[in-house]
RNA sequence: GCCCCGGUGGCGGAACUGGUAGACGCAACGGACUUAAAAUCCGUCGGUCGCAAGGCCAUGCCGGUUCGAUUCCGGCCCGGGGCACCA
């Protein structure tokens, strides 16, 4: 055994082993320890891999090499989202088409991927972008088009009146448009939608199927979907109103409050509502406001902080049961896409109601009282709205309820007054999946003069997306391609356009994972599918809480219902990795400019306190300013490229790094000096095996089986009992916790112990033999290639990814006496050793004993002794 | 603005079900080895009082429950993620 570590060789030794034996390709089987289906969130090939990516799929590689040992047959699939924005923006900026620049950026990540020996089964590879892959979104479009589930609408997106194109969100900065800085505008378009609201019930009942996904996820997913219970109330048109309609309507609203129904003081619409446009309409005041609103993004963010604005649109509706006229308003806070886009507006007991009529002088009416009487009186000039539940008043024959007998009192009276009902609203809205772009999987419809909007038939599936063309920044350029969209009716074969938009990426990732089950399938998936679902553990960043995860829920369970699976939920464990972060420095040469330069080229000083007091930057060592930690990205420039990390320290060092500094759900923090700690104990473990094995007695003579126990001392039972302590403890932190830091911090106390055991004898030698090979197997997972070669190294013929995980040795782990702490009125006072079968009374006898016990127990009498068993006495007096 | 999460030494973190706060590592400091440096090895390392034994303070802030709170409850401050067209 060579005694220096050199991570290249080592590292290409094992991953040719690897590959050679196809040890990662999975096999259906019905005869191993069970299954494990693995998957990590595929990229984005955006070019290069980042950090976010190594620490995700270190994580992956490390529960399914794991479990590969408990002897499952394990499945690791790995592929591409490769459809998307970004490949489009590089097209414009360097004219490659995004199909080009997409494939290049594939096959330098994979490299990268296989650079970090992550076992992946890379026969079962799959980019979005192939055709073979999208012909099944386009597929399952058609059938949720003929369930009803797919369907087509109008719906509102951002506009770019000098682009003439349709911009995402992240293309809108300030309102304005990225490119042109055009005030943008919001834009009504027809789009196709996906009906998820119909499964809403569901998706909400079976987060409670899942209870090994983190409980923060299911709440904001619960939130998301929004379940309300409350009323639909009909304010009927006034007179003017009817007369402005041309109809006997009524104002709708939904409210979770009915019980504040007399307190209602104004109505108020959003500025796309029917009553809004038509009031507009007959005046320019208004129509200018409602134009206002209609600037600006989309986004809810931008909306919830803007400036509350709202204007009288001069018309009323009827209360429902005063019959008293009520203003409506147009208002910049109401959305358009929840409830009715209509509220009402109850200034004394909503804080955002309040603020609105605060600010436009409206009447404020007290409806509800505190039931504690806290809140009894709301006499102007009030403070705050009064928000929380309480006990009516002011309100007709409705007084004097609870806030559910008082809802239930005023549903059942407007149901008979055919003006209202109980229902339920969810937040959760249809998923627009439109895109007017072109880098993505066209929506298989064709449209005719005569028979409207036509369904690709099946048989002409897939629609294929031109891969040439190359995007403007002006619209979409499959609208500029006549051998795209010229076609012909299906139905009545008269010249048809094709429909040019793209689907939302999310589509493409919310089934990628039954396809990884049998990537070559003649159908969309085969009963492979049934095999390998569910998805043992799903590991992605925390960013997808929301969305993709539950588009992936939603899309699986209309599969279910086509009963193309059979599983209700997709991914039965799930873990949120934290993002990687990295200080950010960056000078100001004129205001409002950011240069951003690279932590590599910055050195921090520290003050004499060791604290942190400047930082300059090494090419000119003039100071730089400090913007704290963020996550790594290009505009920062604090980003570290892994490929130079593995070149510098090997693949095993970053894997290491990542999984030692922080556990897996938090953010952790990039540190060169860490990245060399990790490099300096993997040196360290090679070091212990090499000393190993290279001191006499050989040892490969040595089997741990031969040796004698009765010839053990203390010293060596103690490191046994250490070594078998840390594969328990190590099991259980990959197996159940996922708490990788912890189990590589207990490896690095076993080999600590390893190297305090100095004497050369026999028995010794055998000890640490057994103590090094449970280290090496501990470790195996996360750094698996210098794992590889050492097991060898320590005298055993088969490879370590085949072999079984051992389990500790009962008789090993006993302990015959444990120190145990000892506190008097929940103050610690000292420590005793106690017999480990001892009694409580045994150990509070024991701790009694203790001089610095007595001391503070000061002769005065025990009102009780606590005993928690191997652990500690309190005693209180 | 709304929803969710987090806050522990100079730093990353540990304490798993309410039971020894600071495991393990990094940095720093002292020492050994070396012509020297690097590497390596040994030691110290929350604050404070004390010669020591040991005491007191300390887990963002304020309050509560408990024999006992980093852990549970209420209120606040700060940081991060998401908000439907970034993926």
């Amino acid at each position: 055994m060579q005694e220096r570590y050199e991570p290249a060789a080592v590292e290409r030794a094992a991953q040719t082993f690897w590959d050679e034996q196809r040890v990662f390709e999975a096999r259906e089987s019905a005869d191993a320890a069970g299954k494990f289906y693995c998957l990590s969130m595929f990229p984005y090939p955006s070019g290069r891999l980042h950090m976010g990516h190594v620490r995700n799929y270190t994580i992956g590689d490390v529960l399914t090499r794991f479990h590969m040992m408990q002897g499952k047959t394990v499945l690791q699939p790995m592929g591409w989202d490769a459809f998307g924005l970004p490949a489009e923006n590089a097209a414009m900026k360097n004219g490659v088409p995004p199909a080009k620049w997409t494939r290049d950026n594939i096959a330098y990540m994979k490299g990268q991927l296989k650079q970090l020996g992550f076992a992946f089964d890379w026969s079962r590879e799959i980019a979005t972008c192939d055709p073979s892959y999208y012909r099944w979104n386009q597929w399952l479009f058609l059938r949720m088009l003929e369930k009803g589930i797919a369907y087509r609408k109008t719906g509102i997106v951002n506009w770019d009146p000098v682009d003439q194109t349709v911009l995402a969100n992240e293309q809108v900065i300030d309102g304005r448009g990225w490119r042109t800085g055009a005030l943008v505008e919001k834009r009504e378009i027809p789009m196709y939608y996906l009906a998820i609201t119909k499964y809403a019930d569901e998706l909400l009942g079976d987060l409670e199927q899942l209870p090994d996904w983190p409980e923060r996820v299911k709440t904001m997913q619960a939130n998301w979907i929004g379940k309300s219970e409350g009323c639909e109330i009909a304010f009927p048109y006034a007179p003017d109103t009817r007369a402005l309609m041309g109809h006997d309507g009524a104002l709708k609203v939904f409210t979770t409050r009915a019980d504040t129904l007399f307190g209602v003081t104004y109505m108020a619409v959003a500025a796309e509502h029917p009553l809004a446009l038509a009031a507009g309409a007959k005046n320019a005041e208004l129509q200018a406001f409602i134009d206002e609103c209609r600037r600006g993004s989309t986004m809810e963010a931008d909306i919830a902080t803007q400036e509350k604005k709202g204007m009288r649109t001069g018309f009323s509706v009827l209360h429902p049961f005063t019959g008293k006229f009520v203003e409506v308003w147009v208002a910049n806070y109401v959305l358009m896409g929840y409830g009715e886009g209509a509220v009402m507006g109850v200034p004394g007991h909503d804080a955002r109601d309040y603020e609105f009529a605060l600010k436009n002088e409206l009447p404020i009416v007290q409806v509800i009282k505190s039931k504690t009487d806290a809140f009894a009186n709301l006499d102007p000039p009030w403070q705050d709205a009064f928000a929380e539940y309480g006990v009516t008043v002011n309100s007709n024959e409705f007084n004097g309820l609870e806030f559910q007998a008082a809802v239930d009192a005023i549903a059942a009276a407007l149901e008979k007054k055919g003006l209202g009902k109980k229902r339920v609203q969810w937040r959760l809205r249809d998923w627009g999946i439109s895109r007017q772009r072109y880098w993505g999987c066209p929506v298989p419809m064709i449209h005719c003069a005569k028979c409207g909007e036509v369904p690709v038939p099946d048989k002409d599936l897939p629609v294929v997306l031109p891969e040439g063309l190359v995007p403007d920044g002006s619209g979409n350029p499959l609208n500029k391609t006549p051998s795209f969209y010229e076609s012909a009716c299906p139905k009545c074969g008269a010249a048809a356009r094709r429909e040019t938009d793209t689907m939302d990426t999310f589509v493409d990732s919310s089934w990628y994972f039954l396809r990884f089950t049998c990537a070559d399938a003649q159908t969309m998936v085969d009963e492979r599918a049934k095999y390998w679902m569910p998805v043992d553990q799903y590991i992605g960043g925390i960013e997808h809480a929301i969305l993709h995860l539950l588009y992936s829920r939603f899309w699986t369970k209309v599969m279910r219902d086509l009963k193309l699976i059979e599983v209700d939920e997709p991914f039965k464990n799930l873990l949120t990795q934290g993002m990687v972060l990295h200080h950010i420095y960056f000078r100001e040469p004129a205001p409002g400019r950011r240069d951003y330069f690279n932590p590599a080229d910055v050195e921090v000083l520290l003050g004499e306190d060791n604290q942190r007091k400047g930082a300059i930057l090494l090419t000119d060592n003039q100071p730089v300013e400090w913007d704290g930690l963020g996550t790594m990205s290009k505009s920062k420039n604090n980003g570290v490229d892994p490929t130079a990390l593995v070149e510098q320290f090997g693949a095993d060092t970053a894997r290491m790094f990542m999984m030692f500094t922080a556990p897996p759900e938090q953010t952790l923090e990039w540190s060169e000096e860490g990245v060399q700690g990790s490099f300096r104990f993997i040196r360290r473990l090679w070091k212990a095996v090499y000393d190993q094995v290279n001191t006499p007695p050989p040892a490969d003579a040595l089997a741990i089986e031969k040796f004698d126990k009765s010839q053990l001392t203390a010293a060596h039972k103690d490191l046994r009992r250490i070594a078998h302590h840390t594969l328990e403890k190590v099991t259980d932190d990959i197996g159940r916790r996922r708490s990788f830091n912890t189990a590589v911090a207990s490896v690095m106390e076993l080999l600590n112990a390893v190297g305090k055991l100095t004497d050369e004898g026999l028995v010794t030698r055998v000890v640490k033999h057994e103590a090094l090979e449970i280290a090496v197997m501990c470790l195996s997972p996360m750094i698996p290639h210098v794992t590889h070669e050492l097991w060898h190294q320590l005298g055993h013929e088969t490879a370590l990814i085949h072999e079984r995980w051992w389990t500790p040795d009962p008789e090993a782990l006993v302990q015959d006496s444990l120190e145990i702490s000892v506190q008097v009125n929940g103050k610690m006072r000292a420590r005793v050793t106690i017999a480990a079968e001892a009694t409580q009374d045994a150990a509070v006898a024991a701790a009694l004993a203790d001089a610095n016990v007595q001391k503070f127990v000061d002769g005065k009498p025990i009102r009780k002794a606590i005993y928690v068993k191997g652990k500690l006495v309190n005693i209180v007096v």
